[in-house]
DNA sequence: CAAAATATTCAATATAAATTGAATAATGAG
DNA sequence: CTCATTATTCAATTTATATTGAATATTTTG
């Protein structure tokens, strides 16, 4: 009969395993790199690409190169074992701290791409908006620089919005629910605080 | 000459048009829909099916489905044209509005996936904890709750998060800048303050 | 309501991305 | 330093995604 309960707490982390995969594809990794870390997630103790590459049914190769992308965003990280020369791995169990890395490097990466086209473009519209020859060229060129320039303020604001993420100012907006120890059990006051499932 | 002029404006609208595409697979569309976008935000008018269709050198079906993909999102509408029987089509100019849009459905829709497979396995891990006659398995069980119970805190802070983004509150706390009528040109002010490049 | 114009769907194809086994490189123990 | 083990890279393949032309459906006008 223990295997029977074996058997159910193991489906149990399966879906949990799933979901957690699923939701991962918002971060930019496909579901095989989210089932990475979500079996990471849930190991007792740090994993050898081996372990993975049984618990995830996928090649070695597969893994090795997944999990350089989860320890690329910070979202796994390699420690030793004295005595196994293999590498072995755990993932970052704070969500918060993955998904404000993850939204630090995507904000950063929009701006500056859209800041260097501006950098590229502007000069020239500016030129163009006040020394074209043809008026109606003058008229499109001063539209549009009015249209980049209108994004200088999105930019601004993406930008205060990364740094208050990266430096955790964003938690005195957005504090932390007053939990207990994560890792030790039960929170039963926030339980079912939120049941609103906007569809 | 002026059609030197001309070529010169087209280009740089381009490299603009080429940074928003990029910019926007973050927000999970292909490069050819972030273009699609792109050229909407810069048309002077509401353009056709047909008209982005040459922009953009797709195919109508391509454009069609596109189109689609970015009204469900909320960063294009449809409007209609007297006088002409085709759809017409703009571009929300506002980025904000693209962005809080954007990460209201993709938090939501993490909280949603991850809260479904709490309550799905939650149940049998409070049960194993308790009652599996192996105390080994009632120790994984244990500890499996407690990792799935703290990311309870985790879905209850975006939620805040989202909502803050939904209702516009969260502009109390990241305060857009003080900009000019961002479709009439200049705003000097703003220029070059934030140019610290974080590789 | 019919006819013409436009938009959408769909099956087929082209393109891009992920996955893999085998080969190479890197690492660590003795 | 050498050998044995582990990790990574790479070219080939599989799989998934995007794109398309043709067919169907929808819409608008008279």
């Amino acid at each position: 009969m223990q295997k029977n309960d074996a058997q159910r707490l193991e489906e149990a982390r399966d879906v949990m395993i799933s979901a957690i995969a699923q939701s991962m594809v918002a971060y930019g990794v496909t579901p095989s790199v989210g089932r990475i870390y979500a079996v990471l997630y849930f190991a007792e103790s740090p994993l050898t690409l081996d372990d993975i590459k049984d618990e995830v049914a996928m090649s070695k190769a597969s893994v090795s190169t997944g999990i350089r992308e989860l320890m690329d965003t910070g979202m796994v990280v390699k420690v030793w074992k004295k005595g196994d020369r293999k590498d072995h791995y755990i993932a970052e169990k704070d969500f918060f701290k993955n998904f404000l890395s993850f939204m630090v490097k995507m904000l950063r990466l929009e701006r500056s791409v859209i800041h260097k086209a501006i950098e590229q473009t502007e000069p020239v519209m500016d030129d163009l908006a006040d020394n074209a020859k043809d008026p109606d060229v003058r008229a499109l060129a001063e539209k549009d620089r009015a249209r980049v320039n209108g994004s200088r303020a999105y930019l601004d604001w993406i930008m205060q919005l990364a740094n208050a993420m990266e430096s955790g100012e964003i938690f005195t907006h957005f504090p932390r629910p007053d939990y207990n120890d994560p890792a030790s059990g039960h929170e039963p006051q926030l339980r079912e605080r939120i049941d609103d499932e906007k569809k």
